[in-house]
Formats: C-alpha cells, structure tokens, sequence
DNA sequence: TCGTGTCTTGAGAGCGCTCTCAGGCCGATT
DNA sequence: AATCGGCCTGAGAGCGCTCTCAAGACACGA
C-alpha cells in the first residue's frame, strides 16, 4: 500500500534546514510573535523550499481539536434530496463561513435513525469534530439533545420538537405565514386555503400554525391539505384543495416547490393565477420568479441561515457563549401570483 | 477552552479495566482474529462500559490514513448552487458509497482559481485526505493535474478538459445527445435547434457535440445558443433561438433546467408542444415528469455517477489499478414533449 | 562591576494509537 | 521425555506535533 504522504516533510526537516529548533519552527508555523524576524524569514524559507504541510493528525493529537465541523442532514428529507435546492443553499452558506474560519466541513447523511443514526453520534461523540450543525430534523429526533449532552457543540437549523436546550437558528415560521395569509386577505380574498409542510418537521407545523392563526384573527374557517415540501406533493394537494373546495380563491403553499406545483394544479384545472385563485409561496427560491405567474412568496435568507448556523457553532466550540434562539427576518416578495 | 473530549477514554483505559495489555486491547477494537475469545469478551465489554471510541487523530498520526475522501465542488458552477438539484444526486451518492466503506466525506467547495483553490490543493496535498474527487470543473483547470501529480488519488466526475490521465468518471455526453436529436429527426422534426451548456465544461462542449454530428449526419445545419444549465438560461435561449429561426420545430437542450426554461418562452411565444416544438432535455431530473407538457429527455443516472466515482476513489486508495474512464448508460425517456 | 528583569530559543515530555518483535505457553511429534 | 513449532500476548518504539520549562542572551540601573 503506496502511502501519498510517506516522504512528506515534517517539521523536524523544516527545523534542520533553517537551522532552529522543532520548537521555534512550530512558533514560526502557527504565527507566533515571539521570534526574531531573521530567523522567521529563514524557518518560512524552508518550509516553501520543502512544501512543508503541517500534519493536521499530529496536531489534533496534542491540541485535542481537529478544526472540522460535521453538517448532519437527514437523507430522507425531501428538502433535502429532491428539486428542492434549500440544501445547496443552506451548505453554500456553512461553507462560506467555515472557509473563513479556515474550519472543514464534514457532512454526514443519516437515513431515518437506523444505524447511521449510531454512526453519527459516535463520530461526532468520538472527538472528530470541533462541533456539529444539525438541519432539517424530522419529528422528535434525539440526536441533538444527545450530542450536545455528550460535550459536543451542536447547534441546529430549525426549533426542535423535542424539549431540549440545543441553541437553533431559524426565521420565525409562524410570524412570516401569518404575514402571507394576511396579505392575501387584505387583498380581498376570502377563501384561503393551505397547502402545509411534513408536520414532523418545525418548519411545516409552525407555517401552518401561522396560517391557522392569521385565519382564526380574520374569523375564517381553515382549509388544510399536506404535502412534503416537493412540487409533486403541492400538485396533489392543491388538486384534494380544488376538490375539497371549489371555491377557493387563494392559497398560501409552505414551500415554493409546492407553491410550484400547485400553480400547475390550478392550471390543468382551468384556473387562473392570480385571478381565480391567488397563491403564495415560501423560501423564494432562485425559481419563484419563473413560474408562471412569478410566485409571490416569503423570502427567508437561506444561506444567511447557513453563515449564521455555522457561525454559532464555532463561537460554541470557541467556548463563547451564543444566544439559544436566533431568529432571521423574512420579507413578503409580492410578485404577480398574489 | 473547554475541549469536550479531555476525559475520553483511552486504549490504555480500555487495556487496564480489561486486565490485558494496550496492544491486545488495540487487536480486539481493529478486530483482530488473533485474539482469545474470553479476553475479547473482557476488552468488548470494557469498551462498552467505558464508552471508549478510538481517537481518529492518533490512529491517523500511525497508520498514514484519514478515512476521509474530499468532495471539492466549485462554487460557481450554476449545476452545483442554483435550482439545478444535480448537485444533490452527486453528493447523495458520493455519501452513500463513502458511508458503506466508512469513509468520511470532507466537502470543498472551490471559487473560481483564486484563493481557495489553494487551500484545496494545500489541504489534499497535505495528507489530510485519503483522495480527492473533483467535479463540476471550469475550463481546463488545474487542480485534478496537481493533487494527482502530488501524488493523491484523484477522481473526477466529467471528462477534463486538459491533457491528463487523471481517471473519470461520466456518461458518454456526445453520444447521448446524438441519440436525443436522432429521436428528434427521426420523429419528422426538421429544424431542430440545440440550446447548449456552457462552453468551458465538458458536459456542455461535448453535447453541443453530439448534436452537431447528428446535424451533420441528416445534413441540417445546427441552429444554437449557449445556456449555463439554468432555467433562466434556458428561456433565454429559447427566445434567441425563436428570434434567429421562427420556423424551429424541435430543440435539444442539455440540461432539464433548460429546457423547462425553453418549455416555458415557448409558451409565452404562443408555440404549443410537442405539436409545434417538440422539447427534449437531458438528466431526467424529477421535475421533468412534472413539466408541462411531461419531459422526454436523457436520462443519466446521477446518483450512480456518485458512487461510481466514490468507489474508484476508493479503489485508487487502496493502491488498485482503476480504469481510466468509466462511462455509465443513459437512456432515451420518451414522454410528451418530444 | 554585578544583579535584575525581559525576551528569545531549545530540550524534551507527552498526545493516543499501531505494529514489530520477542517471549511464553502448550500441544504435537519423534 | 525432550524438542519443536505455532499461536497469543506484552513491551516498547515511534508517528509529527505542541507546549512547558529552563537556560541563555542582552540591556539596563545601581
């Protein structure tokens, strides 16, 4: 077995050839201060002349930290793995952030807590990781609450469902629903229908516990179809919607590819948007303003979330204290759906 | 600084409470044979009692391996950060082949040649990972060249655009969009345009490829616009394409974001499909069963590129002869646009 | 001139693990 | 009964790095 890195240089061979000790060489490596600058330019000298590269395993061995972050994802969520392009985002913005920090990002997919789900808390348990970034966590998912337990910094995209003190970063679902519904009935529409996240996940019960709010305050009766995120699912139902109610002239979707899905519900049954019906979505994806009509939707920064999520979790494993809930704002995007 | 994992157990811990030596309590946890099964038993369950998990760092220090397997995406690559969900299928796969090995999966993502692309190459380069898999590569980039030369194993997704032998993986693209505009001509299309990739990928040149040789093959002259793979692109495109040749027929585009954005210009020009257009895509991503009319297009199999890459990865990793190039089947889905 | 304090440098002890090597035990063979 | 061979086990040497601690160098004031 060929081994890439047998002959790479150690920091015993930078030291010999600018002539210092391991120890200065180290100094000199990690940017300490205390070194004459002749002998700094000498030990930077040698270490470009031999390409030196710090052994990261050596180094976590003795400082006990291993500059890694682990992104835990549930691979069963349609979010996450389908047209829906939040996980791209989400990451870009993790990435973005531990790149700054000079942190690696290490992603780890778990199906629906089978033995993967073991896998991850051990690795993470283990000391691989400096801390941990949890999203889209279907129902009361006791990993994180496990995690964080275990000494591990974790902090999570999205409330928890279960009790527990894990630190999140989210938008405030409810609020921004209820911004959506009232906008459609302050538009005049009168019959406003829901097409509502999974409800084992944070976002989708609090999204329609929004719109059930806003619709109780206006004195109206609510009209609820589930689906899962995906466009298909907010075709299908729209079309239970449709024949649930004929009459409805609006609907608020809990996410764009349902929004996206419903709006081609609507056409194929001979609907117009926004004239028949109105609809608006959630996230404004890149693709919310080629629908046809362009989506009204409420925007939420997702990679915003990501940068943020990502920067909580290295102030934790900094020790630092974070604030437990972090909220970023949302904003209406009203464009011709709505 | 509170490191979380001061107080692990270690292998010493583990030999001590098991009465038997660190070497042989290092045999039962690698899973040595060699070992008696009472004195096994006694280091199983001292592991257990103790909740001991092996400390990656020391055993990388040793043994020269990480387990872990850098995915470096660039960042810019409008497949990998918009509403293209290729990105997602990669990495699903890439993850599921790396879980099963238990590998870990360090994602990079690359802006374009700049900063970070140093830090990529420094980071693999640097023994910090078992291999590399690059995808999503811009014009003749560099990078798959250097780490492999450096001497880490290398596979990429996507034919390279430069001289190199480093291996990849892909589906053979000229081959499978000559198949897409045969099925076109063949169905009595006789202008049949092409809304292309972009022209500094593989994936994009070597469709705009095939298409031409099909062209050339019936004797048609190719009617062409260039797109990024987005759906934007893709209206645009088709608007430009509409505008050179209002008497097209037929258009090939090389990405299903495309052509949805072609499906829809065309519908804002007032051509029906297939009646008027006929539309054909390339990936088969979910959405394109969803698209209004249905999308025919080529169906690759994306997630299985994943794996396939991941496991030659592997291979390459474990000091095995691999081929140079694997090219996985497409197929021809025949729904209504087309 | 000598002592004191400050600053830079080097020596060396581990971090937790793997793996080689040698020793010990035991059954088998002559 | 003595010797041989095979199999387990333990001792110990590092892997490459950081960091403490002490020693050396130097400037300064008394």
């Amino acid at each position: 077995m060929v081994m890439s890195g047998r002959d790479r240089p150690t920091l015993e061979n930078v030291a010999q050839r600018a002539g210092v000790s391991r120890a200065t060489a180290s100094r000199v490596v990690n940017g300490s201060t205390s070194v004459a600058p002749h002998i700094r330019d000498k030990v930077l000298n040698a270490v470009d002349a031999l390409g030196y590269v710090p052994n990261q395993a050596a180094r976590s061995l003795v400082t006990q930290r291993t500059d890694s972050i682990a992104l835990v994802a549930s691979e069963t969520t349609s979010r996450v793995f389908s047209d829906d392009p939040f996980f791209a985002a989400v990451i870009r913005g993790v990435s973005l952030e531990l790149e700054a920090a000079d942190k690696q990002l290490v992603l780890m997919m778990v199906g629906p807590s089978g033995p993967s789900h073991d896998r991850v808390e051990r690795y993470a348990t283990g000391g691989h990781v400096d801390g941990a970034i949890i999203f889209s966590m279907h129902g009361a998912d006791p990993l994180p609450e496990r995690l964080s337990r275990a000494g591990v910094p974790v902090v999570c995209n999205g409330r928890l469902l279960t009790q527990s003190q894990v630190p999140y970063v989210d938008v405030d679902n409810e609020d921004a629903a209820r911004a959506a519904v009232h906008h459609l009935l302050d538009t005049g529409r009168r019959r406003v229908a829901t097409i509502a996240g999974p409800q084992d996940m944070s976002a989708g019960i609090d999204r329609l516990k929004g719109y059930r709010s806003a619709m109780q305050d206006a004195s109206r009766r609510s009209i609820v179809a589930v689906g899962d995120f995906t466009r298909q699912s907010g075709a299908l139902a729209m079309s239970q919607l449709l024949a649930d109610d004929p009459q409805l002239d609006a609907v608020f979707a809990a996410s764009d590819a349902m929004a996206d899905g419903a709006l081609r519900a609507l056409r194929q049954n001979g609907r117009r948007v926004p004239d028949d019906v109105a609809v608006v979505g959630f996230d404004d994806m890149e693709f919310a303003r080629d629908t046809e009509p362009p989506l009204t939707t409420v925007r939420q920064p997702i990679t915003d979330i990501g940068r943020t999520v990502a920067r909580q979790v290295l102030r934790l494993a900094a020790g630092e204290q974070i604030e437990p809930v972090l909220l970023l704002p949302t904003e209406l995007i009203k464009r011709e759906s709505a």
